[in-house]
RNA sequence: GACAAGGUGGCCGAAUGGUUAAGGCGGUAGUCUGCAAAACUAUUUAUUAAGGGUUCGAAUCCCUUCCUUGUCUCCA
């Protein structure tokens, strides 16, 4: 079995990945809040957690891979933030259920990481499906001493948590600067510290998603659901907890402590958090005209991009950088990696037309391309290094399409080692790290194709070619393709 | 301000102490073509943000400064 090495977040050093159980992986990732169309950031979590699903398997692991579903978004009826809620509002205006709003937008998610060849998780809970469980280790933080309740609302008692335990670890953080600079808020006044974090709180009157507890009417608090979810399917310790970076703190802090408070035990054995994502260099916001959704992505219906981008090449750009680097999307990047990968999916295709019947052996070819092979491997087990394999697969590209043009002897090739370079090279690209090829005829192009034919058609109509017209317009017909004469 | 991640050729991006710093895009030339496009082949370019230090040797380790992004507890 290979042997994988993570970033681990926690420690800072690059660990070789060591089970619980032989042959298992636990996986724990925090996935979206689904009050909003999906963007660049959800997918870039997404994938990043997609590859080390898939590697683990390919590898031999049988994989437990848990990703949650943020649906207890505290709506309220009335806007209180500076014009962001436009969901909130829109759920009030159509008298929407919140379950619908999450149901939603739950839906195009799904649908947009399908179309990035994202596999599904094992396991996809969501919080308001675990109300129980949440209200369960929130009791047993009450009984352990760690959390105290005022006024129908549960808050974690981080300060008194820190004496014993190494509360901010993980981001680096130090409880004696926190406290200094952590400024008193209006609505904290319940709270022991301000550093304190909720773990229950009572539902104010106009809170829609509202659920029955010991201690009130109210909603679980703000991280809670991760730590009951991810113990519940994964057990504790368990083997590896990823995220995007800006989760670091307060939220995997949070989870910590909330495991540590409760079980006594350590959340997870590896952390892992992927870098950010940003737009020409800039990062996302509504308010700067530059946050692009998924669906606008793949559509180009937006004023910022010159064309759409396959959710295929969205997926293969985003492979080529690692994931603990900033990914910079833009424009000239997409076009690069669009044409890239269709050189890629040109040679393997290609090579896949050859007549073999000319190879012969050669245990110098073999041994120089499993060389490649073995290569590979250890650039995935070396932190799931994306960019370079992805670099050897276009060395193999570039064998691929000598051997196809016949500008090497073919007898110097070996067949058996071809074969398995091939399978090799399909297991890397297809199943690990699950980029496709354009199939033939569903271009992304097929617009502007037909648009070249509209005035292919209309300039031999105007040479009174009629024969030439005709004949665009009878196969465009016979695929069912229209032709409108202005 | 504090903490965290990043700053590498025209562009995108690998490489974390060891010979000539991957790969892709773009550019240039060639093959193909009636001419193009596409495809293929070859080829071009790096005081590694700046300054200093450690070392036989630094993109990589240390220090200072600058820039980008994230976070600083009731949005998860």
């Amino acid at each position: 079995m290979q042997k994988v090495f993570i970033k681990n977040t926690l420690t800072g050093e690059k660990e070789e990945f060591k089970p619980i159980v032989e042959g298992r992986l636990g996986m724990y990732v925090c996935g979206p809040t689904v009050y909003g169309d999906p963007h660049m950031g959800h997918a870039r979590s997404a994938l990043t957690f997609d590859v080390v699903f898939r590697y683990f398997q390919e590898i031999g692991y049988k994989v437990r891979y848990v990703r949650n579903i943020t649906d207890v978004g505290h709506l309220e009826d009335e806007e209180n933030d500076a014009g962001e809620d436009k969901i909130l509002k829109k759920a009030r205006l159509e008298q929407l259920e919140p379950m619908e709003v999450a149901q939603h937008y739950t839906n195009v998610y799904r649908a947009a990481l399908r179309k990035m060849n994202i596999k599904d998780p094992s396991i996809e809970p969501t919080a308001s499906g675990h109300i129980i469980e949440q209200i369960k280790i929130t009791e047993d933080l009450i009984s352990n001493g760690w959390a105290y309740e005022v006024n129908g609302s549960v808050y974690f008692d981080v300060v008194k948590f820190s004496d014993e335990h190494d509360y901010g670890k993980l981001s680096g953080r130090r409880i004696d600067e926190l406290m200094e600079g952590t400024r008193e808020l209006d609505n904290q006044s319940e709270k022991k510290n301000a550093v304190d974090f909720a773990l229950w709180k009572k539902a104010a009157p106009e809170h829609i998603m509202k659920w029955p507890s010991p201690w009130s009417v109210g909603f679980p608090g703000w991280h809670v659901e991760c730590t009951a979810m991810s113990t519940k399917y994964l057990g504790v310790p368990f083997d590896l907890h990823g995220g995007g970076m800006d989760l670091k703190f307060p939220h995997h802090e949070a989870e910590i402590a909330q495991c540590a408070g409760a079980t006594g035990k350590m959340t997870c054995n590896y952390w892992m958090h992927h870098n950010m994502v940003t737009l020409d260099g800039q990062k996302m916001a509504k308010s700067k005209g530059n946050f692009i959704t998924l669906g606008e992505l793949f559509a180009g219906d937006h004023k910022l991009l010159e064309q759409a981008y396959d959710p295929k090449t969205v997926r293969y750009f985003m492979l080529l950088s690692h994931y603990s680097s900033p990914i910079d999307f833009s424009n000239s990047a997409l076009q690069g990696a669009e044409k890239a990968l269709k050189r890629l999916g040109e040679s393997w295709k290609r090579i896949n037309e050859v007549d073999t019947s000319q190879f012969g052996s050669s245990p110098e070819f073999a041994e120089n391309w499993q060389k490649v092979i073995d290569e590979m491997y250890g650039f995935m087990n070396d932190d799931f290094n994306t960019a370079q394999t992805i670099a050897k697969l276009n060395e193999i590209s570039a064998l691929f399409n000598a051997i196809s043009n016949n500008q090497i002897d073919l007898s110097t090739i070996d067949k058996v080692a071809l074969d398995n370079l091939k399978e090799e090279f399909s297991n890397f690209t297809f199943d690990i790290l699950g980029i496709e090829f354009e199939e033939d005829g569903s271009s992304n192009n097929q617009n502007e194709l037909l648009d070249i034919l509209g005035e292919v058609r209309a300039q031999a109509r105007a040479e009174k070619n009629y024969v030439l017209s005709d004949l665009i317009r009878d196969k465009l017909n016979a695929l069912g393709l229209e032709i409108q004469d202005k």
